[in-house]
DNA sequence: TTATATTTGACGTTTTGTGTCAAGTTAAAA
DNA sequence: TTTTAACTTGACACAAAACGTCAAATATAA
């Protein structure tokens, strides 16, 4: 399973950039993304935004792929981790569904 | 739908124990324990723990709504709320089988 | 060897999480 | 209505985590 650290760097290369120069781009040293790249640190919304942008990856994509890390590591380790998801999925059902009364 | 605020103070209520009773329980001011109750503040882990102590609650129960509610306000307002959660599950699948395998 | 690309770690700043304390409010009993 | 007990509020403190810079170390390749 491939992680964005793993999809970003794969991209970069196949288009024949530097770190160097995806960092100029996103406007932070070359060495947060070199950490990014390796998971080590991770990326910002905007680096997101920005990535996507400049490896012509889906943005959206990118984006659930970025949360969805984050999400898993913090509750892979918890014994309850899938009864976790199934209970947030029934509280953003519910939150999404006040959001739309109240929008009324 | 009920928030973990919502369901500590109502059995605490119903256990006619006072703020300042759980609090002392848990280690904590009773500032904070006002604020968990009114969901201004999040408790900690440790607050969990003791709080489905003292309340005679299911800690496992209490830890999921805990949990899942972090992350349903961490991604309710995405657009791609759901699919983060489909992949979310996905990765900790495979998070999980690979901590199996590298225990053998 | 020289040059270029990447990685690493020491450091500093900002944000977030967890807590205290004391003053303010509310509501019920005296 | 005054007093008292329970709760709420906001200012503050502190430590840990997140986020970034910079320069030195290490690869990689001409």
């Amino acid at each position: 399973m491939e992680t964005v650290g793993q999809i970003v760097r794969a991209k970069r290369e196949s288009l024949g950039l530097l770190l160097r120069q995806v960092a100029s781009y996103l406007d932070i040293d070359q060495a947060i993304l070199s950490k990014i790249e390796r998971n080590e640190r991770r990326p910002s919304r905007d680096n997101i935004t920005k990535l996507a942008e400049i490896l012509k990856l889906d943005k959206e994509d990118l984006l659930v792929q970025f949360i969805s890390e984050r999400i898993a590591n913090e509750i892979a380790d918890e014994e309850c981790a899938s009864k976790v998801l199934k209970a947030a999925e029934l509280k953003i059902m519910y939150i999404k569904s006040n959001v739309v009364k109240n929008d009324l």
